[in-house]
DNA sequence: GTGGTTCGTTTTTTT
DNA sequence: AACGAACCAC
């Protein structure tokens, strides 16, 4: 190593040597290999540190980004204690809240403007079923989500709707979805999306590519102000991420990437392995630093999870190794069923609370949602205390949207989805028949649906009851927007809620969940109180809100394998390594070998979130969906070293064989993408699609016909508007687009 | 338009 | 088994 300057700071000499070389490697491309518990948080950090104290850089041109808020806020909080409140102007965020920021600056170019609002998963799903259902395709054969999924891998991808036109990607997955119609959908959606003056996460990066690519003077610009890029858990990046971050990085060099190859799990969602594997390649001339030394686990847990890892291929590799003298062996269980599984964790977790370990460092790691509810019963039964992470979020809350879609609907009343979300939210009597005309109307003159509304309330096209409901509606939403001016926002969202009839709704409800959504909407009030303004406030809840409560009482943590990453506890028992449930056998079926070894890289996290022992079990017999099915132990279990691993069967769980003599399923079916081949079965139903007169078609005297008040004669026309004296149903007032030329 | 009943589905999840 | 969506009867 180099010679220390005069006076090392305090911070650079607490590190180990890679730790060091990655944070004093600041000029040109870096890819730190951070294997699991080797300090890279504390490296990330200290780069900052070191890079603001050596005057590299303001705070201005460092890009810092991050997948999770948790990671940013983490990283923000660290580098405030160092280096005290000087991150100001510092660009630190997950890589969805910068592509928002920079979009907000060029939305023209992207076709929105800047006050475009971020989808949640829920409009998203909406938008493609009504889509779906226009296009005439059958929502039921073909999932609005499945149709929704391979979208959003195209846009992980990068591509837009003009590159899968233009077949550019032969190969594109699930091109054969919806009958073929993916293209199409693709298409419509991103048009929908635009009309609506609206993105999905997919687009916040994607339109950032189409602006960085059609407007170099804007790239050069931004080029320019980033003088270094640090980027956190790059083996997760998409590919859309990848191109940005080598778009900004391109002039300069400066880029640092930490990441772990074989942490690599969100493959399904779009992330590529590939872009840690090829760091090297895209940047010539990187300098590579592996951080190995383990400062968290036993050497046998690092032994184990090196063997079970070793059955990957195209690592790029890294041996942990550690200080640490001898623990405790690894521990494996073979166990009769789901229930005593259970049973055996709840009692040995009750036991190490007993010997006075803190239930605080106990994990029960998953590999699904689902299993988490034979362990909650259990700790339930014994009353042992636990939480469990996961589950809808905060602001995915039923009664959060609800409330959020109320508050956007104010600053934006062409928002279409919070209309419709909360227009029968408490019950006014509108029901799918009164939607249905206000979206004919809407769709005919290219209105937003509270103009169409507006329209609607003038007229007699509406029964009297609906047309009544959405008066009052309507008056509200002015009244709240002209008091949106003067009142402060979490004021105007009290009497919104209560106004709205909203809150008394909640409070009228006799299910046992009621309380608990009232005091989330406090809550929500709450929140609000900490931005400026609600348009602050709903950027944020976009973007940036997660799970509150993480913190609290002295409990046993249960998640899922994907929401432990990053974590680390005493003890960590790891159930449920079946086969079909670990590795998965959707996983399988789908994705192959590279689906198993992602799923292996899932058991490697496992494991190594484990500082002093690791519990692994697998139950012969486990019900599922209601039905008893035998389970054969997972693969990886076999995939364990023989030393260092104690191993504890129940005799005569697998009839006289062992696990081994007749192991595993036939490997994952050939082709895979499954749902994405299905054979073509009956013929789609067509959607009837009523075509609309222009306004301005019909003079005094014409004859016409309305579909609910029959033939009738024109005594006034006035925008649109018409005043129609009806053979049987008498005067009334009428959209012109609902009627057409008598005896067509 | 609403409320009750049956039918079908069921990974992982951040932003 | 359990939840949500779709369907049917009021």
């Amino acid at each position: 190593m180099t010679t220390l300057p005069a006076a090392t700071p305090a911070y650079l000499v607490s590190l180990n040597d890679p730790q060091r070389r990655a944070v004093e490697a600041l000029d040109g491309p870096v890819l730190v290999l951070a294997g699991a518990g080797t300090g890279k948080t504390r490296v990330l950090t200290t780069r900052l540190v070191h890079l603001l104290s050596l005057r590299k850089a303001w705070p201005s041109q460092i890009l810092a980004v991050t997948f999770t808020n948790k990671a940013a806020r983490e990283m923000r909080d660290r580098l405030e204690r160092v280096i005290g409140g000087a991150t100001e102007g510092l660009w630190l965020g997950t890589f969805h809240a910068l592509a928002a920021r920079i979009l907000r600056r060029h939305a023209e170019i992207a076709g929105l403007t800047s006050s475009f609002t971020i989808l949640d998963s829920d409009d998203q799903v909406r938008l493609v079923k009504q889509l779906m259902q226009a296009a005439g395709i059958d929502d039921k054969r073909w999932a609005p989500r499945g149709v929704l999924g391979v979208i959003e891998r195209w846009k992980d991808r990068g591509l837009t709707p003009d590159r899968i036109d233009a077949g550019e990607v032969v190969a594109a997955v699930g091109g054969d979805y919806a009958g073929g119609r993916m293209a199409m959908l693709y298409r419509a959606y991103q048009e929908r999306l635009k009309a609506l003056n609206a993105a999905d996460f997919g687009d916040l990066l994607l339109h950032n590519l189409t602006i960085f690519l059609t407007r170099p003077e804007i790239l050069a610009d931004y080029q320019d102000r980033f003088h270094y890029l640090l980027v956190d858990e790059y083996q997760d990046t998409n590919i859309a991420q990848y191109l940005w971050l080598r778009l900004l990085a391109q002039t300069r060099r400066n880029i640092c990437c930490v990441g772990d190859d074989d942490q690599s799990i969100y493959g399904w969602r779009g992330a590529e392995v590939g872009n840690i594997l090829k760091f090297e390649h895209d940047f010539p001339g990187a300098e590579i630093i592996r951080l190995e030394q383990n400062y968290r686990s036993t050497p046998e847990i690092l032994a184990a999870a090196a063997h079970l890892i070793a059955h990957n291929r195209g690592r790029l590799g890294k041996t942990l190794w550690t200080a640490a003298g001898t623990g405790e062996p690894i521990r494996l269980r073979g166990i009769w069923d789901g229930e005593q599984e259970a049973r055996f964790v709840a009692d040995e977790i009750e036991q190490a609370g007993r010997n006075g370990i803190k239930l605080s460092e106990v994990a029960v790691l998953v590999r699904a949602g689902f299993q988490t509810r034979e362990f909650e019963e259990r700790f339930i039964a014994i009353g042992l205390p636990y939480r469990v992470i996961g589950g809808p979020r905060f602001y995915e809350r039923q009664e959060i949207r609800d409330a959020m879609a109320y508050f956007r609907l104010i600053q934006r009343p062409e928002d279409d989805l919070a209309f419709e979300r909360i227009v029968n939210t408490p019950r006014r009597g509108i029901g799918p028949t009164t939607l249905q005309t206000l979206h004919s109307l809407g769709r005919d003159r290219e209105i937003p649906l509270m103009e169409a509304t507006r329209l609607l309330v003038g007229s007699d096209e509406l029964r009297p009851a609906a047309r009544k409901a959405l008066e009052g509606l309507l008056r509200d939403f002015d009244r709240w927007r002209a008091e949106s001016a003067s009142l402060n926002h979490t004021e105007l969202a009290k009497i919104v809620l209560d106004e709205s009839g909203y809150t008394a709704m909640w409070q009228a409800d006799k299910t046992p969940e009621a309380p608990g959504r009232l005091e989330n909407l406090r809550e929500l009030i709450v929140a609000m109180a900490e931005f400026e303004t609600l348009v602050g406030f709903l950027e944020h809840v976009s973007l940036v809100m997660d799970n509150a409560a993480e913190a609290g009482a002295e409990s046993v943590t249960v998640m899922t394998l994907h929401a432990a990453k990053g974590l680390e506890f005493d003890l960590v028992y790891l159930p449920g390594w079946e086969e079909g449930v670990f590795p998965n056998q959707r996983a399988l079926d789908e994705t192959g070998e590279r689906g198993l070894e992602e799923e292996r890289r899932l058991a490697y996290v496992g494991i190594t979130r484990a500082r002093k022992r690791a519990t692994i079990s697998y139950a012969a017999n486990r019900r599922i969906h209601g039905q008893w099915q035998n389970a054969l132990p997972s693969r990886f279990i076999d995939e364990l070293p023989a030393t260092g691993v104690e191993r504890d069967v129940e005799a005569g769980l697998y009839g006289n064989a062992t696990s081994r003599g007749f192991t595993h399923f036939p490997e994952a079916v050939s082709g895979g993408f499954n749902r994405f081949s299905r054979p073509a079965g009956f013929a789609e139903t067509p959607v009837a699609r009523t075509s609309f007169t222009k306004p301005g078609t019909f003079a005094v005297g014409a004859r016409v016909f309305h579909d609910k008040f029959g033939a009738g004669s024109v005594t006034r026309a006035e925008d649109g508007k018409l005043t129609i004296l009806f053979d049987h149903a008498g005067e009334k007032k009428v959209m012109e687009s609902f009627v057409r030329k008598a005896g067509s």
